[in-house]
DNA sequence: CTGAAAGCGCTTACAG
DNA sequence: CTGAAAGCGCTTACAG
């Protein structure tokens, strides 16, 4: 690997100062036009590419953020770390992202690493549990850090996430306002704090109408399709009048689907499914599945924005920011017949 | 932001030089026990984090890596990255990933700036039409990569991609077994790689069976499920003797859904339809999908592999990876009426 | 087993 | 407008 060139080379090159090559590939002024023009000629053609680390040690200043949340190829943080990179790097930073896989332990110590590389700020979706004492080693090295998606609760950071409540209210307020009243709701784990913001909004929906949503048509199960046909499979059976369920998420909802066919039920005919997500593939499936749509993108840009804006101006009042899901209305609801 | 604790802080509280302190830290021995015990103890104490970026700029050994991919919010990167990044992690390197967007000057950027951080090696998913002079800047400063999915035709760079022909020659294999002769090949765009290769495949497997596969039956439109739910509108208007099809991926299958149904026609009946991909939607279909998984974290896992190998030993003879895809038979192909 | 010192590649106060 | 020098936080050859 061949020696990499820096300022020292162009210094040479220009027969100037390091500090004069300094300034003029920072363009803090200081330095001639004609000299300026002269040490990026030559920065090009002997390939210079600064160093930022060198630039970070000496300036304090870092162009990295860090990103963790759970895992990485989940769609909706997926969607979420793709926007927050874009926005971050139109800004001119590069973003680290890395897994904390559900594990508090390697959440603490992907912490720790990430404040080793000396970032500039960090994003973190927190493993379900983490108390605010997780954060300990990022408030006492006074990094800036805004939490997404999962609320813990702290008070010093800031926060972006999605407003489940109201995205478990519109939820049952559509099977409701369909004239269903009896559902279930199916998936999702139950110490999570969005499955039960979503079932309070469930319930709130409910008692706004005048009815009771009772625990016994609360089914957990893990958030996925394989768990969710499952559990479905039970439900159908034990509970056969029932014919509508709010599903966690779309991914249950597919198994919804499948396992309700396989009884000879069909949805959007005798059976009512809500999902939230809006996966793409929601629209595709046979009926198109009435789902909850959550933004994540949105979650990710405005996270940036947040981000950004304290970097800039770190005594910055604490912001909290709650994006407004929305219903998509398609063809998984039907009216019972009178 | 308080003053970050440094070794010269702990070398003060041990009464000892900074250079016991680093030496007691590594545990590159020269240090007694006792000794490293003490000031292990102190570095806890005062939330002692170690400057990466300080180490780097002395040992110009890096612990990070850079990945850039056209979009890492599309699933099959996003499950590569995923994985690329738990084995690189499990080996001590932090991932700084980016979105190229397809864009061949902003892919430039990101690789100087990739340099810039002097991360250790990095993973490239060219944009289409990279040429290998788009890696000039990594080979200039001598930077083990590794391009991965979209080949290049580097001829000194590592490559791990999927075998793509193959993948066409299993689709296409499938069909023609099932007693299909005249079929399409719907969606991707004409000038990629990846597309080029499954038809090549395709061809190849259609010529095994003694059959031609006419140009005509080829179809581009965007990878996309709306680009593939209007193309087949067309298809199935223009080309009503036709009763199967191949499709780009299972995006473009799934706009097949729609388009077919819209007709009368019915999937797995009176209809064939293969995907490639196997997103986890594609078993929830009805009927579920025939589709050839690709396996994109195996990519990342083997890329990761390949490329911490590269950095163990940097002259270490160049590697060339194909992971080979797997037909999954479900039931959206249909053997037809004698 | 330990310390004093140089140096990685930058930036920037200081001096001219 | 420009240069000589210090210093960011580490590691490591050198000396003891």
């Amino acid at each position: 690997m061949r020696k990499r060139p820096n300022i020292k080379d162009i210094a040479k090159a220009a027969g100037l100062s390091t500090a004069a090559v300094s300034y003029a590939l920072t363009g803090k002024g200081r330095v001639s036009a004609q000299t300026q023009e002269i040490v990026k000629r030559i920065a090009d053609e002997i390939g210079f590419i600064r160093d930022d680390t060198a630039a970070r040690l000496r300036t304090g200043q870092s162009n990295l953020l860090a990103a963790i949340v759970h895992d990485t190829s989940n769609p909706f943080f997926a969607e979420l770390l793709s926007d927050f990179e874009t926005s971050a790097y139109e800004a001119g930073y590069l973003t680290i992202v890395a897994n904390a896989k559900n594990d508090p332990i390697r959440q603490a110590a992907l912490i720790d690493a990430m404040l080793a590389q000396g970032v500039a700020g960090l994003l973190i979706s927190p493993v379900n549990g983490t108390e605010e004492a997780g954060m300990q080693s990022l408030r006492f090295h006074g990094k800036p850090y805004l939490v997404c998606v999962r609320d813990i609760g702290d008070k010093q950071a800031d926060y972006v996430g999605l407003n489940d409540r109201q995205a478990g209210y519109l939820a049952a307020d559509h099977l409701l306002s369909a004239g269903i009243r009896h559902f279930a709701f199916v998936g999702g784990l139950d110490h999570t704090k969005t499955w039960l913001d979503r079932l309070d909004g469930i319930r709130a929906a409910a008692s706004d109408s005048g009815v009771t949503f009772p625990d016994e048509m609360i089914f957990n199960s893990a958030p996925t399709r394989e768990a969710g046909s499952q559990m479905f499979d039970r439900i159908l059976n034990s509970h056969s009048d029932c014919n509508a369920a709010i599903c966690f998420n779309d991914y249950v909802a597919l198994g919804a689907y499948a396992a309700i066919h396989a009884t000879g039920k069909v949805v959007g005919q005798t059976y009512s499914v809500v999902g939230f997500d809006n996966v793409p593939q929601s629209a595709s499936l046979l009926p198109p599945l009435t789902t909850v749509e959550l933004f994540p993108r949105d979650i990710g840009r405005k996270s940036a924005g947040l981000m950004l804006g304290r970097l800039k101006n770190p005594k910055r009042q604490r912001e909290r920011l709650l994006i407004e899901p929305r219903l998509i209305a398609r063809e998984s609801v039907v009216r019972p017949r009178a």
